[in-house]
DNA sequence: GCAAGGTC
């Protein structure tokens, strides 16, 4: 036996920190090796993994995709190589020297997974090692050292469960999204892909919007009085709202009176009335309990009504949990661990600005027994604070929103309920043949509870004054209202992955990523996402081929074949041989099908894009990309037919329902996340355009001493305006104006640029008009404001946060020094950037 | 270049 250091292996950096630190009484030193961090202490060693480190593939002679056909796929070879290769050798370099080895990597099945691929890479290095496991479900000192004090042994029935789940998914969904995306020739970039989690959450957007398509309006009334009690020695007069309502076939109370006549008939009555007598009054008392405590989903949904998108709140997550401010934000428990001590983690917060007054009134409970969730697992705690607190200055302004949400709903989970009370009055007004009944339901707030440190659930009150039985009200105005039944709403995104999750479909660390991964293959736009043409049709194909797909039922057959697995009653050959002869027969009726698949995907896909009819040809109008990366619109005939129209140059165009009735071509919008707007009509923009002269308020700063330019007001084609050079195309000078409001030329002048100063005028009369002043201050103003900001660079579409941090990490800046940049280079230092996509920023940048 | 699942 060696009498190597004892190595332990975690699934992260930030645990393998964490456990070093507990292990080691906080002795442990970090060390840098292979370029990743090993913990020493004594004679151990301790390192992080970043999640799985080795992949499974199919062989490189697979990789061409018009070489192989995708049916071979399904019995092809699948190998398991390094993804990770940094990891994987630091990992061989301190297993070789091993004399023990524990495997700490995650409670779940998918930890046990990443604990096996490591157990295999120890082995191809050291063959007779002692492996161990331990299970912890939080990295607290006590659930850590009780789990190394008894070291288990790897579960390699649960890790084949894992690796089971690894090869159906990659063969189904490589298998058809080849298939799929050869039928429709879409080879790029905009290849169409299907699989066992995005089919059934495209299937389910899909299905609403057919709903929605299907729906059938009804049209219904509903009748309102406002009802005053009268003033008396201790009080005002006091009025509240009243609806009608009447006891249906069932003698269910009902409030939608579905007949016209009939509506009108009570409306007469009801307006005719001038008192309505008090007929009951019912008072009760109600708690409401304080929320259970976030995990992955609710936390997103919470988020999600501060107006963050699932991708950006756990972007903003991932970033307080690697700050060390929340817990790991990944996480199905709701239930907190045992050895959470709510008074200790509330002392953390006792004495701060934001927090104290709340922190403290919360210590004064006799005593604390925090709320539970229906779901406790072994992953990780709750979300929650860790009781580090950041200062303001130490977050961004939304970091901060998302950490004081966290914060506060750890609060609310060990704060009291809730007290209302419920005031229900129901009158009567006197008809010809029948009495009218009103009711009103009211709603006090006794006791705040857990509100009063959790303002983000609904906690408004109604108004219903305090009458007796047989008190007389005035009736003080009334209304009939005509209304219509609504079709069922669209799924938001956190809808989505509530729906997600209780399908069973997707992970808490994916359902987010499957969301944006519909958007970036062009199956949904806009948010609340609604599906293309194309998703219909890949939705249609697979209803009609491969209906597994998109059904949850796959996951939730796969899940139960897991668990037999896990138990030892199924191995994972017998379940991928079968699963591989189902998708057999799923192959043999696409091929029966011939070219049906492909040609309606490819009618699907232009429909997407289609404007109109070409005013010139009589062809399809369609949406185009040019080779610098911007969008316009040109004829389907082209190069027979050259006519364009150009676009807005921020911003992805999406075609809406909605087309001009000059022209008949689709309206137009520009999304550009926070700088979305509508273009319209492409063709009555560029007219209104051609139709505008051009203002000349001031001589070009550029070129007017030696050529004589000058500076004039210009409408684009594209529907962008701006002050420019008379001279362009040979002097370029040019200042942008905003895209909205009329532009008025005041009487006042700049005497630095001999320039008008500009005011802009809305049409929304509440909106004060804009002094821009001088356009040329104007816009030195605002360069000013860019570069005090810090970075532009998420102005430019196509950068989001994620990839203006890595540029900025590689030396760009802002948009003058990506403007400058090297594509080569850039891409070089990037990852995931490619020059093209380099070239295409800098041209929009332009 | 395909999936879904880890993690950054």
């Amino acid at each position: 036996m060696s009498q190597g250091p004892e190595l332990i292996i975690t699934e992260k950096d930030n645990a393998a920190r964490r456990i070093a630190d507990i292990l080691s009484g906080g002795s442990a030193e970090a060390d840098r090796k292979n370029g990743v961090n090993v913990y020493k202490w004594g004679g151990k060693r301790c390192i992080g993994l970043s999640g799985h480190v080795v992949g499974v593939d199919f062989p490189p002679e697979y990789n061409d995709w018009r070489d192989v056909e995708p049916v071979e796929l399904i019995d092809a070879p699948i190998d398991k190589h390094p993804t990770q290769e940094n990891i994987v050798s630091a990992l061989r370099l301190l297993a070789r020297r091993a004399g023990r080895v524990v495997i700490a990597t995650d409670y779940d099945r998918e930890g046990e997974l990443i604990g096996k691929e490591a157990y295999e890479l120890v082995r191809e290095v050291n063959e007779d090692v002692p492996v161990d496991r331990v299970r912890f479900s939080s990295i607290t000192e006590n659930e850590v050292t009780e789990a190394f004090a008894n070291p288990d042994e790897l579960d390699f029935n649960l890790a084949a469960a894992g690796e089971t789940r690894q090869i159906i998914d990659l063969v189904w969904g490589a298998a058809l999204t080849r298939y799929l995306s050869l039928s429709a020739r879409q080879l790029g970039d905009d290849f169409i892909s299907v699989g066992r989690v995005q089919g059934p959450t495209l299937k389910l957007i899909v299905d609403r919007e057919r709903e929605i398509e299907a729906f059938d309006p009804e049209d219904y009334w509903e009748l309102f009085a406002d009802l005053e009690k009268a003033a008396s020695e201790d009080a005002d007069a006091a009025s509240f709202e009243a609806q009608y309502f009447y006891l249906d076939e069932d003698g269910n109370e009902a409030e939608r009176v579905w007949d016209e006549d009939d509506a009108e008939r009570a409306y007469e009555t009801l307006e005719s009335s001038s008192t309505a007598d008090v007929e009951s009054v019912r008072r009760r008392t109600r708690t409401d309990d304080p929320p259970a405590p976030f995990n992955t989903t609710q936390f997103i949904r919470a988020a999600g009504s501060l107006g963050y998108s699932a991708q950006r709140a756990m972007s903003i997550a991932e970033d307080l949990y690697t700050a060390g401010y929340v817990t790991y934000p990944r996480t199905d428990n709701t239930v907190y661990p045992d050895d959470l001590e709510p008074r200790d983690l509330l002392d953390a917060f006792s004495g701060t600005r934001t927090f104290g007054d709340d922190a403290d009134s919360l210590l004064d409970q006799e005593d604390i027994e925090p709320t539970a969730g229906d779901e406790e697992t072994t992953d990780h705690p709750p979300i929650h604070p860790t009781g580090e607190l950041p200062s303001h200055s130490d977050l961004s302004e939304d970091e901060w929103e998302v950490y004081e949400l966290v914060v506060r709903r750890f609060f609310a989970t060990v704060a009291e309920s809730a007290t209302w009370e419920h005031l229900r009055v129901v009158a009567s007004v006197a008809g010809d043949d029948e009495d009218l009944s009103l009711k009103a339901n009211g709603k006090r707030l006794v006791e705040p509870g857990y509100h009063a440190v959790y303002p983000y659930s609904n906690a408004s009150e109604s108004f219903v004054p305090d009458v007796t039985e047989g008190e007389e009200l005035a009736v003080t105005d009334t209304s009939l209202d005509a209304k219509q039944t609504q079709p069922p709403r669209r799924y938001g995104q956190s809808r989505l992955i509530e729906t997600m999750e209780s399908m069973g479909i997707g992970t808490k660390a994916t359902r987010h990523d499957v969301i944006q991964k519909l958007y970036d293959r062009g199956y949904i736009e806009s948010d609340p996402p609604r599906p293309t043409r194309l998703a219909r049709a890949v939705v249609e194909a697979s209803e009609e081929f491969a209906e597994r797909i998109v059904s949850e039922e796959m996951t939730a057959q796969l899940e139960q074949d897991m668990q037999a697995i896990t138990r030892g009653d199924a191995t994972l050959e017998e379940v991928t041989d079968e699963s591989r002869e189902i998708l057999e027969e799923v192959f043999e009726g696409l091929m029966e099908s011939g070219e049906d698949v492909g040609e309606h995907l490819q009618k699907s896909l232009k429909a997407d894009k289609t404007v109109g009819e070409c005013p010139e040809c009589g062809g399809d109008l369609v949406i185009r990309k040019s080779r610098r990366g911007s969008y316009f619109i040109g004829c389907d005939a082209y190069p027979d037919c050259t006519y364009t129209l150009p676009l807005p140059s921020t911003g992805k165009p999406l075609l809406l329902e909605e087309t001009c009735e000059e022209h008949g071509l689709a309206h137009v919008k520009m999304l550009a996340g926070r700088k979305t707007f509508v273009h319209g009509c492409p063709l009555c923009k560029a007219e209104e355009a051609d139709e505008q002269e051009d203002l000349v308020i001031g001589p070009c700063p550029d070129c007017h001493e030696e050529h004589g330019g000058e500076l004039a007001i210009k409408r684009l084609r594209s529907g962008s305006r701006l002050v420019g050079c008379t001279r362009y195309p040979d002097c370029e000078y040019s200042l942008p104006l905003p895209r909205r409001g009329d532009i008025e030329v005041t009487e006042e002048t700049c005497e630095e640029h001999d320039l008008p100063e500009l005011r802009i005028v809305y049409d929304d009369e509440d909106r004060e008009p804009w002094d821009l002043g001088c356009p040329i201050c104007n816009y030195r103003e605002y360069q000013a404001e860019q570069s005090e900001s810090g970075s532009d660079l998420e102005s430019v579409s196509g950068i989001g946060e994620k990839t203006a941090e890595k540029l900025k990490d590689a030396g760009v800046e802002n948009v003058e020094s990506l403007k400058e940049a090297e594509p080569d280079a850039v891409a070089d230092q990037v990852d995931g950037v490619g020059p093209d996509t380099v070239r295409e920023w800098q041209a929009k940048a332009d």
